[in-house]
DNA sequence: ATATTTGTTCTGTTCTGATGAACAGCCTTT
DNA sequence: AAAGGCTGTTCATCAGAACAGAACAAATAT
């Protein structure tokens, strides 16, 4: 980790960073906020926070109920109609829940942004269990098993570059933060064509995920199956589920190339 | 529609307004754009163009490939956020589902957001009719029935003051766009407890809704089912279809008041 | 090899966005 | 009833940030 990690913008619009700042305080508190509450999250005066919320609400990012301001839901369909743009998903949507339905367990899709991974859809069956992050939260490659099917999918030159400008956060006392040791295990599921994910990134969480084939050179992308270690382990994660994920992958790839 | 409908803020940020255009013209062209087209889309110099995504950028909000910027999924995350927050989203979210199931059709969830109607989360059977619209986008409420739903369950007032303030439009030659029309059927609403919706915000498209009783008297928000006209008619709607969703909003209120 | 077009950097100028105080409205408290 | 402390909103002032435009380098096209 020696590389610029913080790719801070040489001239930075400062309205905009307060405008999101406000923004995302307003999404992580539930409840309606007033203006002199939201100034102090901030940490900018209270003039400064009506005049950005009265703009976040004019573009429809905000809402105003009687003096209290909150988010609105226009993000989410920002965020829907980016899905929709990429054009496997609506395919690999389907075979997700298939999945999610047939092994009972929870499925998902990651897709690669600039150094992160981002769960693009959780299937979750009838009453399961239920992922501890959100579709759309950017996470660390290296410490669960879609993003190192999507680590193990790249170049190496591009594997180096991430891992160099990456700060290897441990979150569990499993995860690997030696790039070196990482390399290996790159390579190993290169071989495989699977990769597995044991409690690095949440203690107790297991992960099985394999890449998903480049569609038209474009996205790079990986499928897998989380959930607690006390049902995935043994030969039923092993053989099983990992069967499952790699046989949606080719499904998925059939159901692309058809079109 | 005398009243001043568009609330344009006093003292703007101009800054923020322009981040956000060239955020949404991210989303909106689903293919990686430039700097320069940008630019022209927005209407803003190149630097200007450069300096805003290059802060979006940092923030998350866009992602950089090559020399071309595309829209990130972080809204999405945001947008679920918010709608997790909604106290009855998890209990509704079941409902719906089961609501689509056994109907076989489309369910949706709508809340009030400043004078339009926003769907929350839309349920669609397996392998069934697709909403023409998407989740977090705000829509007119007289146009559709959870929105005529919802205007039935405030208070007079209110809805004189939303319609006085709101464009009527009519997208469709059913659209109702005569106030004093609309609170004749707001009246009926009122007294079936369910609103219907004959094509009016799109060909052929039917749909009835019923309010959700409000919890702790916070959102005011409605529920409802809706499809093409040649499957939604005759009594199947007017006594099948409504039926469920009359009994979805009762067991919707239990689950509320159970826990 | 030349000519365009790209993204990025940079500097000066302008106008905007931050400041901090003052305003009016709504509670609660006295 | 009246006073005090809250709230969100407005306003005038001025430092400074955001913009336009030119100049740069690198990649692509001719």
């Amino acid at each position: 980790m020696i590389g610029n990690m913080t790719d801070e913008p040489k001239y930075a619009v400062e309205a905009t960073q307060t405008s999101l700042a406000i923004l995302e305080a307003l999404v992580d508190s539930n409840d309606p906020v007033g203006v002199t509450a939201l100034a102090d999250i901030v940490g900018v005066s209270k003039s400064v926070a009506h005049n950005h919320l009265s703009t976040l609400r004019a573009a429809g990012y905000a809402v105003k109920r009687s003096d209290r301001y909150e988010a609105s839901l226009r993000p989410l369909a920002l965020g829907e109609r980016t899905r929709d743009g990429f054009g496997f998903y609506q395919a690999a949507k389907q075979q997700l829940d298939n999945l999610a339905a047939a092994t009972g367990e929870t499925a998902t899709l990651f897709v690669l942004e600039e150094r992160g991974g981002v769960p693009v859809s959780i299937s979750e069956p009838e009453g399961g269990w239920s992922a501890p992050f959100h579709a759309g939260e950017r996470l660390p490659l290296h410490v669960n098993a879609p993003g190192k099917a999507i680590l193990a999918s790249l170049a190496s030159d591009r594997v180096d570059r991430i891992l160099d400008e990456t700060d290897l956060v441990a979150p569990t006392s499993a995860t690997i933060v030696d790039p070196a040791e990482l390399t290996d295990e790159l390579r190993q599921i290169r071989d495989d064509g699977v990769a597995f994910c044991r409690g690095e990134q949440y203690e107790g969480i297991i992960g099985v995920a394999a890449p998903l084939p480049q569609i038209n050179g474009s996205r790079t992308a990986a499928l897998g199956v989380c959930g607690p270690v006390n049902r995935l382990n043994g030969r039923y994660l092993r053989e099983d589920i990992t069967g499952q994920v790699l046989s949606t992958t080719k499904s998925i790839q059939v159901d692309l190339t058809a079109n």
